[in-house]
DNA sequence: TTTGAAGCTTGATAAATATCAAGAAATGAA
DNA sequence: TTCATTTCTTGATATTTATCAAGCTTCAAA
């Protein structure tokens, strides 16, 4: 990997206080590669050889099973994926595909493993990162059994509206069908459910969204810490 | 707490191979308690103040919002539970409840984290453990979404198949509403969904379940090991 | 600009799941 | 054992969500 990525790499939360030797051998194993929209980078069940970094364009992970597939999240610069599957050595339960042309950097997974046995503060930081996965992850799966999928539109909704500063007015960053895949429910559903936010002031127009009464959503929707904020 | 409880704790993945003055120092700062069935050991949203291991008895995980409520799982002795939060020292995202009459450790967290910080070799046990628990998360994630809710009944029955060393029959370990809890769906749709496997060779009386023909019922569940293998 | 493909929306309908109510079965305490 | 409580089951019904089909919109390639 050329050193001018360095820099950005070395800012993410996994790779900060990391013995700088370690880093760079680290980077050095690895290599930068650029891929169309649409590529499947990853398939899920197959070994988990390496560690993947977004650097730019943006990466689906999702999952099938018997002919199905679902949208488990979308990976945006800068940050990793994977990396449960690289730690444990173990093969990959979701699969990953390029969104749009994107900038991908490739660590090899025994790489990763042998500094993370050496290096602690890297022991630490993947700790940090693992607890906060997982934590993600109890949150989704409350969402999905707690919430109908009008009441997971709503939330998502609010979280876009806090990620945009409380903009009354917002764009969605993703494809509605992705977004219904995502929020487990069909295209045709999400297209009704938007329709079944009007009663509480949200109306679309293509990617624009906008929430007249911020109050009377929240009202519908109950957002909770313990679901919705997905930074602790 | 007892010296007499030190060999099946120490015996946990965890606590394996930890240095024996850590695990000692571990082990001092905590305490043991017998408790009734029923009781409400965690709530979701209060502050981590312990790591809890399970030496007997059962506990529930549960989840709540709007006045709805989920189980998240169960926890078998001999095993700990609320392990990221304690890591993270962010407040619990499920609340736990004992089923049965249990005994059961607490951890300081503090003390898990400070000697986290200092023995490398649990640092890495508790990388796996979390690791592990996360996949274990999205695994469920992608059962939720990919599969009906027969679907996930027949795979669990016959995860349950699998534990019983692949016998004919075998007792259901959890109250069927727990189960309906736990699988995402109401007790009543819970008991059509076993009737709706009669199809498949499907008995159950009381707790007693039959699979009379596993292939067959495999031909409808198709188990994965990326969703039902929960030791991968 | 035209054209084609993909995504989005809408309507009609079907399937899955939940709710409500009532009775049966199981369980535990007296 | 008996009684009371909870759980489980079943039926009737309502709600939620998915499926299928068709038309509309958007966007990019020719």
């Amino acid at each position: 990997m050329p050193r001018s990525h360095f820099p950005e790499v070395r800012q993410l939360d996994l790779f900060q206080g990391m013995q700088e030797d370690h880093f760079v051998a680290l980077m050095r194993g690895s290599y930068v590669q650029n891929f169309p929209p649409q590529i499947e980078l990853i398939n899920e069940g197959d070994p988990s050889d390496f560690l993947h970094i977004v650097l730019s364009g943006s990466v689906d992970l999702f999952s099938t099973w018997n002919r199905r597939e679902t949208s488990m999240g979308t990976v945006y610069p800068i940050s990793t994926f994977i990396l449960a599957a690289t730690i444990k050595d173990a093969p990959y339960l979701m699969s990953a595909r390029t969104l749009q042309k994107s900038r991908i950097v490739l660590l090899p997974s025994q790489d990763v493993r042998a500094i993370f046995d050496i290096d602690h503060v890297f022991a630490h930081a993947i700790v940090a990162e693992l607890a906060q996965h997982y934590r993600s992850m109890v949150k989704t799966t409350k969402n999905l059994k707690l919430r109908t999928s009008l009441e997971r539109l709503a939330n998502y909704l609010l979280r876009r509206q806090i990620e945009a500063d409380g903009a009354a007015e917002f764009d969605l960053v993703i494809e509605k069908r992705r977004l219904a895949s995502f929020l487990g429910m069909t295209p045709e559903n999400l297209s009704r459910a938007f329709k079944g936010l009007r009663a509480y002031g949200v109306t679309v127009e293509g990617v624009r969204v906008r929430i007249s009464d911020q109050q009377d959503l929240e009202r519908f929707a109950k957002p909770s810490h313990l679901i919705d904020d997905y930074s602790t």
